[in-house]
DNA sequence: ACAGGATCCTGGGGGC
DNA sequence: TGCCCCCAGGATCCTG
């Protein structure tokens, strides 16, 4: 479910309600496998630590426990909420961390079970799990020129290249929908046919959405809630995504799903044109110097 | 190298 | 009410 804007919800509604706070328990509440195997090792490495804080590195969230990394992803139904100890465990709660002074409990959920909690020993270890996992560059923070040549080495179309974690960090199926729309570009456009004005546009385009949704707190269509329970308001701004059939927001024509990367794709056929195809309609393939203007 | 499909899971919605 | 099928904010593995 979450991507960047919803895992960044979740780690600024978690930080007021966790920094400071010392575990003094720790609770495997099911005995289903999560995505990466939990151990119950580190529940002695984690109890009396206290919280010194918690961040978002691509769609993965980082809690600081002062040494000790805990690393979680979402999955697609993941929840990682503060609640009150006494409130009922919602089905499918796969740890508890009991935090101190007061009665709150930190609690994962996840009914799909995509996700997964991690420890490591030290911020190091942590880092060098992204690093062999290839985890690409957070968007905010992406240099023009890096991008350029990522996406230029790339025959795969636009939208399996926005999704590949490793060539950019954080966004997925709606953000990459939401952000093709805002640049104007087809979603089976070839990475590498871009020219460097359409490359920037892309990235631009992508920072931009991204940052309207985490302005909105995320987009909720099922399960998604932030740290403090309360749904995300994006799914009301969405342009393409989940819209077949109705109206595009800039020129009134039907907007288009198709299935692109195995995942659902949407776009405007009039505001979105894919270059290449349009081209291919007379002669057989495009050279690459054709795609030098627009 | 890359596309496409299957897989890991559970729940919800639509059709009948 | 029930059953069956399809779909879902992700990521990974396998085949061609």
């Amino acid at each position: 479910m979450p991507e960047l804007p919803e895992v960044e919800t979740v780690v600024r509604d978690l930080r007021p309600l966790v920094i400071g706070k010392r575990i003094s328990a720790v609770r495997r509440t099911s005995t289903k496998a999560l995505r990466r195997p939990w151990s119950d090792a580190w529940v002695a490495r984690m109890v009396d630590r206290s919280v010194a804080g918690i961040a978002r590195r691509g769609k993965w969230i980082v809690l600081d426990l002062g040494g000790p990394r805990l690393v979680i992803h979402l999955g697609m139904t993941g929840q990682l909420v503060v609640m009150p100890t006494e409130s009922p465990l919602a089905d499918h709660t796969h740890l508890v961390i009991d935090l101190a002074p007061g009665t709150d409990q930190l609690r994962f959920r996840d009914a799909r079970r995509f996700g997964s909690v991690t420890l490591f020993d030290s911020a190091a270890d942590a880092e060098a799990f992204f690093t062999e996992g290839d985890l690409g560059p957070e968007p905010f923070d992406y240099d023009p020129t890096v991008w350029r040549q990522r996406l230029s080495k790339t025959r795969r179309n636009l939208k399996a290249t926005l999704l590949d974690q490793t060539l950019i960090s954080g966004v997925g199926n709606i953000y990459a929908d939401e952000s093709l729309f805002e640049a104007k570009l087809h979603p089976e456009t070839i990475a590498a046919d871009l020219t460097p004005a359409q490359a920037d546009r892309l990235l631009k385009a992508i920072v931009a959405v991204l940052t309207r949704a985490v302005d909105k707190r995320g987009s909720t269509i099922r399960n998604y809630v932030g740290g403090s329970g309360l749904a995300g308001g994006y799914q009301d701004e969405f342009r393409v995504y989940g819209r077949e059939g109705q109206p595009c927001p800039r020129c009134e024509t039907s907007i288009v799903a198709g299935r692109l990367a195995g995942r659902a794709s949407h776009y405007c056929p009039a505001c979105q044109k894919n270059s290449r195809s349009v081209r291919q309609s007379g002669s057989r393939k495009v050279s690459r110097q054709d795609h030098q203007t627009d």
